[in-house]
RNA sequence: GGCGCGAUAGCCAAGUGGUAAGGCACGGGUCUGCAACACCCUUAUCACCGGUUCAAAUCCGGUUCGCGCCU
């Protein structure tokens, strides 16, 4: 029974630790094909501000969820893992194995727990009359009828947070039953997979040094020339996609909200903090493997090695003899 | 050497007699259809010494340091 399950090896951990590399390192050896669990890597033409793997980086290693949407189109968790399911099964049944590789923890959580989204219609007008509400009512209206349908929901949401506890009242809306409810009985789901998930990590000064060394490299390659141009295709701020770091500042800086100077220093301090909410993440994942670069000296084949042991014994690829 | 101004948390900064606002950074955390999102928590006794007062970051004197001006 346990045989049965499919395999999945997770590499994560913050931006600019170096997943990519390590990824495609690690997929030639286990003969892998990588999924990518970055919400926004998916969208085609955001190159340098998401920092994509390039052609050449991936030495031939199959790719998949790199550039599949429009940067107009709305991606999200439930699309994500319903992609990522399908490539999981096509990888296997090609006798390869799947490596989910990015930084997008909620991504890699709904997969490896195949988290139940529940569907919704396609009623947004229950939404967005409590938008309305918590616009013209303020936020505490909304808590507080929260706290009537799901007081457990409501003591775990802060009224402050009104995109949650909007989909807390949506959720109750739709199912008539407590989110709080359904995410406890989530919560203690075991993976359908027989997974290794590693988190790469790092020292966080080096990481921090890392990410003003990379913001510096994407202006020099060019990150407002890439921002412009999607900005001249019809993105606008308010779409998902252009949430993304490097977007919405250079977006402001191109909106004349913003000098450069000050996009760029605001860039990599949300990256910055960025970094450190990923890592707040992992932390309480559970089952999660650390591995600290600093303590294998920066030395890829050290680590790989290492990697490579934790497979066998977790029997996700065959023991060589 | 003289005169003036200033000295509040890592940084910026409010407070001029009643027991230290706020912002940023750092650190910690939440997260189950927007997640590179959204949100929460967290830091000082006010340069130093002495005095006045029931009470001083706030007033007085001195010291140190910084800035400006003068000789």
């Amino acid at each position: 029974m346990e045989q049965r399950k499919l395999p999945l090896v997770i590499l994560t951990g913050p931006t600019a630790v170096g997943k990519t590399r390590l990824s495609v390192e690690l997929a030639k050896r286990i003969n892998g094909e990588i999924i990518s669990a970055d919400s926004m890597q998916v969208y085609r033409g955001m190159d340098i501000g998401s920092a994509k793997v390039t052609p050449e980086e991936m030495q031939g290693v199959v790719h998949h969820l790199i550039d599949e949407f429009d940067p107009k189109e709305e991606f999200h968790v439930v699309r994500f893992q319903e992609y990522a399911r399908k490539y999981i099964h096509e990888i296997c049944s090609r006798g390869k194995i799947p490596i989910l590789v990015g930084g997008t923890g909620f991504y890699i959580q709904a997969v490896l727990y195949d988290i139940n989204f529940t569907e919704n219609g396609s009623d947004s007008s229950y939404r967005e009359s409590l938008e309305h509400l918590a616009k013209t009512e303020g936020a505490e209206v909304l808590h507080r009828m929260l706290r009537e349908v799901d007081p457990e929901s409501a003591d775990a949401i802060h009224a402050n947070n009104v995109k949650r506890v909007i989909r807390a009242l949506e959720f109750y809306h739709e199912t008539g039953q407590k989110i709080s409810e359904h995410n406890e009985a989530e919560h203690r789901k075991e993976s359908p997979y027989r997974f290794a998930y590693f988190v790469l990590n790092d020292e966080r000064e080096t990481i921090y040094r890392n990410i003003d060394l990379r913001v510096d490299q994407m202006m020099e390659q060019g990150l407002i020339n890439e921002v412009k141009a999607l900005k001249e295709q019809g993105c606008t701020r308010d779409m998902v996609s252009m949430q993304g770091l490097g977007y919405k500042e250079i977006l402001d800086y191109l909106a004349g909200d913003q000098t450069l100077e000050e996009a760029v220093r605001i860039l990599k301090r949300d990256t910055r903090h960025f970094a450190k909410r990923q890592l707040t993440w992992f932390r309480r994942e559970r089952d999660v493997i650390w591995v600290d670069k600093n303590k294998y000296d920066y030395d890829t084949e050290q680590i790989l090695r290492v990697m490579m042991q934790v497979l066998e014994v977790k029997e996700i690829i065959q023991r060589r003899s």
